[in-house]
DNA sequence: TCTAATAAACGAACCCCATTCATTTATTGC
DNA sequence: GCAATAAATGAATGGGGTTCGTTTATTAGA
């Protein structure tokens, strides 16, 4: 029964001897893994096992590395946040840069549209290059005269209209279709018919009309807070 | 081996004698059983088993009048969509209706965000009260002037920007806490800790502000569009 | 009343998946 | 060499959705 001393407790700390880590698994290598069983396989063949194999490795030996396929799911997104494009808040106008971040971010997430309920919910920690990302995009608005108590708003207004509108893409083309259901929604049926385009091409349409809006609405926005804020 | 004498095979057809049905499950008695267990156990309690606890039976005998559970969702959605308020486009001016069709849409589905992934991908049909909302919707942007080829088009913008703001409501309080990577992001740390409010009240925020630019800047597409076309 | 037909219900699987656990392996500091 | 330890392993575990073969209950025709 002796009392080690007079180190205290926070010196019982692991006296770390043996193996310092040379692993063979690591964040980059499984994230990267995870994208490529994502390009062969889509999200549905994501799946802790078939991730393992890609690594060579044994289910349960992602675990030492994991924390769960959620924490993966959140790593993926990192990187896809990586390839979002934001040069255009370096110089340019904070309305064009909006609009082409947003045109970008939601190309990106429309190859990626399983994340989207995932990172909508999950928190920031862990994940420097969406944090990045905000940075620029926050710093871009501050410089164009938004106040610091809106960008954040802003951010988040833009983001779930992008959000929104990347789920749509991957809806099939005939997800408006009424079906023997005419009778129910005949203006609406007719507006269907009227779209110049389909599918893909049509979701597209409906995103430039809407965020087209929407930046122009935040313009007057801006106009009218900068008007009474002085 | 005698041949069925003249009649051909298509009256062959089911001469449908025996038990005619006295369903004892039923789309509606599902649906509101579906609804029943949501609101105990939540939708991650929502499972067949537990549906079929609900109704007393086995989840077996669910697969006799629901193809999948995907489908049990879309009856939930169509149910829940019938919540939705419309009454602004009957008479009001759209804008106006459309703002409020939107905060509607968006409280409904913040109680049932884990329904947006299945529904934004899943088509219209056999889904009568989400096409009788449409219709609504439709009838009230004619009246209110809007061309038909782009009637459908500010729908989905709107639908996208509302479903990714209900996602949103969901998301914990400290989403946007930095953590101790405060060096990547300062200019976003200091942004978000100037909002005014937070968690919800803060959603609700960026919410209202994205929403207004949203219909403020349809308003002048749909001036814009008047003016060139006629 | 009997019989054939049939929708619904049932319980026992099946399959896929994420995750855990006890154990072994490899690597390194002392 | 020895002790320590991170990593890897393979075999469970448990929870889901869904399927299958069979039984039950009900009813129209004979």
């Amino acid at each position: 029964m002796e009392i080690p001393a007079d180190d205290g407790p926070e010196a019982a700390e692991p006296r770390r001897r043996g193996r310092p880590p040379r692993p063979v698994l690591s964040r980059e290598k499984i994230t990267t893994a995870a994208l490529a069983v994502i390009r062969r396989a889509g999200y549905e063949g994501l799946t802790m096992a078939a991730l393992a194999r890609e690594l060579r490795t044994a289910p349960s030996a992602l675990y030492n590395h994991v924390k769960s396929k959620d924490e993966v799911l959140n790593w993926v997104q990192d990187d896809v946040n990586e390839t979002i494009d934001t040069s255009g808040f370096e110089d340019g106008p904070w309305d064009l840069a909006l609009t082409r971040w947003a045109h970008s971010y939601r190309d990106a997430f429309a190859r990626h549209s399983p994340l989207i309920p995932v990172i909508a919910v999950l928190p920031i920690t862990g994940a420097p290059n969406t944090l990045a990302m905000y940075e620029r995009v926050a710093g871009g608005l501050r410089a164009g005269g938004w106040p610091e108590d809106q960008v954040v708003d802003v951010i988040v207004a833009v983001e779930s209209f992008v959000l929104g509108s990347a789920m749509d893409v991957s809806a099939p083309e005939w997800i408006f279709d009424v079906g023997d259901r005419r009778d129910l929604a005949p203006t609406f049926a007719d507006a269907v018919a009227a779209r110049p385009r389909r599918g893909a091409a049509a979701a597209d349409d409906a995103f430039g009309l809407g965020l087209n809006a929407l930046v122009a609405g935040l313009r007057g926005t801006l106009a009218a807070v900068r008007a009474t804020r002085g």
